[in-house]
DNA sequence: CTGTTAGCGCGTTCAT
DNA sequence: ATGAACGCGCTAACAG
């Protein structure tokens, strides 16, 4: 029953040769006869053979595997990032390997052990949302494995990244919105510890303060992402005594809750107020009432960018000066057509 | 610079014992006198000794990893399944690999082949739309390592499957539309070559026989999943001197066009038409006007379940007979608030 | 209780 | 042009 795989040795055996005669032949090494070569690349077709690739893994001390770590498959933004991802990978003839944090660092910690011990030869990471110490991941490199943070990446340090531009893309959102005529913008952010938060207020107080307008940080809400949270954001904007007449949500979905609540509140979207999110949901060409416009973030793009670093990095190991580098994804508005 | 991990071979020379006996130490074999064993645990931990799982898998043929293709991660279906999948592996300290087929027959061949030489203890999969053939997964029954297909199945052959139960499902939606009251009901499937639709229609007619409805076949139309194939399905259905007062379509999407096309022809939904179909988008909830019901399709527990029979073949090899489950995911009917 | 040895399959010197 | 021999790190059968 047990139909053994042929190797190596096998092939050897049956032609009588040996089994580094067999190796070079499989390889096209030059210095093989002609004769030979066919009679083995013949019998190994005949006998099925593939090599083992663990067996070669092991020799090899290489893998061509890639790990990649992030919070949730299921979420729209990493589940294209992951196929950007395997895209480039596959194309490079590497694999990938998956694990999903759940935004639970001792998971994090656990499948970041799991894949250093199978030697992956690199790793992508989104961080998980608690994610403070990244102690787990300095001390891969002293196993040379190298690390891309993608999206979800640390505050500071000397690490590879790739991320969505976070000033580009909200000052183009802001301006766009100004050249609707709209002065007072609202913001509905993530949770305060969130670095897209820190940044997105940044970036438009940059911007207010460019355009000479007041600053107004009442005008700054929000939202632990959750529909309640979200409701409670825009209580606070809309009733300030001069209320936002457009709010910049920090995802789509939160935009639809807050549409929602709007609707609620007898504001009717895209006529009394106005808004605009980021990420691009497909869905929001069949919405009625859309958001005015999304800043789509290219999730392929970034995790196939982030992929493209990290393969670069696994073949320049040897040079000792790992240049980390810091890529920012150029954000776009998109306009939903109505 | 190359900081080399510390081996067995290693802890064994340091402490002047064989290196069998710290594998047992590490092993906690009960053999091995407590006295050593905390020596070289200890040794162990300082010098942060980890196994080299390369070398594991090699020597163990087995690689506890287990491959997943599937068409395209980044649709909701498949990522939600390989989540599924992804949790139950790594509950059992599986690895998962993954591959996208792009719908493309040779890719999933070579997918399957890479998977093999791999040596990965088993492989699910969600076949491609093309794939008529399925040598490449037959083959591997001589390799010992088990497959089990889930949602897109192959329509016949001794293998383990895990589907969407479509006669329950579609029993259900129909039931669901003639309590309401409507006794003329469509259906858009999508093209004819999916098994789906055969499946869908084949139940729909069962339903109304016992019923004792009369059947129409022009009330069951096709598209091809792009908006123009479901308004060309959808104009044939109004077009119908009695038109349908409901409708079931294959999928949230198809029926959300759908529902465009409708309200661009004066007719509006959940009042002068209504729609159910299948697979149940988280979008649903921010729509104005969703499909009245859908029928929840558990992306993530069809993945969970494949990977439980999965393991479930894995670990029973030795068995030579092997039993292919065949399993159906029930569909629940989700009425959407409005 | 512990050590010795063999071997998993492959690539790679080093000989010849 | 080919072969012999070694070792990657680990487990396990066999021997004390």
């Amino acid at each position: 029953m047990q139909k053994k795989l042929p190797t190596i040795k096998e092939i050897a055996n049956r032609l009588n040769i040996s089994v580094s005669t067999v190796s070079r032949a499989l390889h096209d090494h030059p210095s093989i006869g002609l004769r030979t070569k066919t009679r083995v690349q013949q019998l190994a077709n005949e006998l099925g053979y593939e090599p083992n690739q663990t067996a070669i893994f092991f020799k090899q001390r290489k893998t061509f595997t890639i790990g990649v770590v992030l919070p949730y498959l299921i979420e729209d933004f990493f589940a294209g990032a992951i196929s950007g991802i395997e895209d480039v990978a596959n194309q490079n003839k590497y694999n990938v390997l998956i694990g999903q944090s759940h935004d639970d660092v001792e998971r994090e910690k656990a499948i970041i052990t799991a894949m250093k011990n199978q030697r992956v030869d690199g790793i992508i990471v989104s961080l998980s949302k608690h994610t403070k110490n990244l102690e787990h991941f300095t001390s891969l490199q002293k196993y040379q494995i190298p690390v891309v943070f993608f999206d979800r990446v640390p505050a500071s340090g000397e690490y590879s990244k790739v991320a969505f531009d976070m000033p580009q893309g909200t000052h183009e959102a802001i301006s766009y919105l100004m050249e609707k005529g709209h002065r007072r913008i609202g913001i509905i952010n993530g949770p305060k510890e969130m670095k897209s938060s820190r940044e997105r207020t940044d970036t438009y107080m940059n911007v207010m303060k460019k355009k000479r307008l007041k600053i107004d940080l009442s005008l700054v809400a929000y939202s632990d992402l959750t529909k309640e949270g979200t409701a409670s954001a825009m209580e606070s904007l809309l009733t300030l005594r001069q209320p936002p007449t457009a709010i910049l949500a920090i995802n789509d979905y939160v935009a639809l809750d807050a549409i929602q609540y709007a609707r609620s509140h007898k504001l009717k979207n895209n006529k009394d107020i106005f808004f605009v999110s980021y990420a691009n949901l497909p869905i929001t060409n069949y919405l009625e009432s859309p958001p005015m416009a999304s800043i789509e973030q290219y999730p392929g793009k970034q995790g196939a960018k982030a992929a493209e670093i990290l393969l670069n990095l696994i073949n320049h190991e040897g040079d000792n000066d790992p240049v980390h580098e810091n890529v920012l994804i150029r954000g776009e508005l998109i306009v939903h057509k109505r």
